[in-house]
DNA sequence: GTTCCGCATGAATCGATAG
DNA sequence: ACTATCGATTCATGCGGAA
């Protein structure tokens, strides 16, 4: 009963508006429901939705807990209005991950994606996150669960990618190489290439960083005490720093302990975060906060 | 015409049956289509299925190729026979992944997980296998392709594994391994090492055993010139391990080049194997009787 | 006998061009 | 509008020959 009533304190949508050094960029933190929160929005108005709703549960007391039979029921409508607000060049990432129960994986997020394509959207890619640390343990039928998804959906087949933001060191074999080189040769070739003197080592200058691969390798984040954050700070930086520019606006309906929106601030670019537990929007706010201290 | 007619020679059902050193385990080959030869198996006779069915193509030329609209409808009288055929304590490893066609991912093998449920299969672990060595290019809306699916699938939900197979052993691995490997080899990948599954070197030393997880960072083969569609013998080798154990039977109804059937030959399993083309048949039988020379 | 370097080669995808 | 073919793009790997 008492828990009924939190739950309707609750339902008024509280808000906080925290500004970057100089006002530069504004990270909204919304207190309530995502569904509500997301009808006030307007449309076509962010450029990158990235979030990782809450997994389904069985366990009906747990909070957020979704029955995995009711997942894709619970989650269209919000994905419907995630549709709307998202602009016709933006993105959306949804790193969602499967119930096993009894043994068996669930298909809630196979039938997800079925129900989203259904609804208009584009299923443009699936990234995996390859957790390199994973959550350690031994059963008897399976081993350590060390990957998630990491959904691509679009509106249109067009829309913004920055690749060069994102390129990473080459193969180890180019860099090998390179070092292997005296910094003279390196300085001679600079200046006369195409001359035919150091051609081998012509191709590979200016090369040293590659594009990556949609499988990211990214350890899982084990330093915050208060709230295990769903997914390292690294995670909404690459995808943030791949989809969108500065100055644009980066939206989480589900913030949690509000990794997203500090790392849309670290970057310059605005944020809109929505969080229904009180808790973690005290959280997210002190978090995002101590973020801004930071610059 | 002509194609249709060599189509129709290749009815006509070939088999062989190749032994290894002393006749100790057998390894069946049979040139014909995979769904009449799977229905003259006896049910409940194989421990491990696994295979790599051509993917989905819209191009109808090349080899197999399946039309993503038409590809649950073809696979799925095949996946009733594997049910059939497979022991109630046995596992069926399915290598597929789908590809990319108009900026947009086809949902088949999600389509396809979801009837096989209904079939009667339990959908038990994804595996991913993470491909170093991608095919490169660049595109502006999209990375390289670096992973694969691994579905596993079982008829019950306790199913013979046997996980100790397949820890990594420190003090063979450093013997057999990392002498052999030179510094620049060392250098160039670390992953490599421990069957695929070592992250880094130094998170090894100093430890006995480890287990591994459900991500398999293997390379792909690129020196078979013959048949462009090999997983490396690595991939079977350690699904024959972990899910069988020496004389068990090992099936693969799209059997190529004929790697299941070395992989489980090397590993005193026996083994069947079904291919429709001729010259893949002929290869796989070349490739098999050179592994048993070298036995 | 090692180590190192050069090079061909992929279960690819997009956009343009042509029928 | 829809399909078929082709060129451009890109990088980790293994092999063979050289140092």
């Amino acid at each position: 009963m008492k828990k009924t009533q939190t739950a309707l304190k609750i339902q008024t949508i509280e808000k906080i508006n925290l500004f970057s050094q100089k006002d530069k960029r504004k990270a909204d933190i919304i207190l309530g429901d995502c569904l509500d929160a997301l009808k006030k929005m307007k449309s076509n108005s962010i450029d990158l939705i990235i979030t990782s709703p809450p997994y389904a549960d069985q366990r009906k007391n747990t909070y957020g807990g979704i029955h995995p039979d009711k997942y894709v029921e619970w989650f269209l409508p919000i994905t419907k209005e995630l549709l709307r607000v998202l602009k016709p060049t933006g993105t959306f990432i949804l790193n969602i991950k499967e119930k096993v129960s009894n043994g068996e994986r669930h298909t809630y997020s196979l039938d997800l994606i079925i129900a989203m394509k259904k609804q208009g959207w584009l299923w443009t890619e699936e990234f995996i996150w390859h957790k390199k640390n994973c959550y350690p343990g031994k059963w008897p039928n399976r081993f350590r669960d060390a990957w998630e998804r990491l959904l691509q959906f679009n509106k249109n087949k067009k829309f913004n990618m920055y690749q060069e933001a994102v390129m990473v060191q080459m193969g180890d074999w180019a860099k090998t190489r390179l070092k292997n080189l005296s910094e003279t040769d390196k300085r001679r070739d600079d200046s006369r290439v195409g001359s035919g003197f150091g051609k081998n080592i012509s191709k590979w200058v200016g090369r040293e960083k590659a594009y990556p691969s949609n499988v990211l390798v990214m350890a899982t984040e084990t330093s915050n005490k208060k709230h295990s954050a769903v997914f390292p700070k690294e995670l909404p930086s690459w995808f943030v720093k791949l989809f969108t520019k500065p100055g644009d606006v980066v939206l989480d309906p589900f913030l949690g302990s509000g990794t997203t929106s500090i790392a849309a601030l670290e970057l310059d670019r605005n944020s809109i975060g929505i969080e229904i537990k009180e808790e973690y929007y005290r959280l997210a706010i002190q978090n995002i906060n101590e973020q801004i201290k930071k610059t």
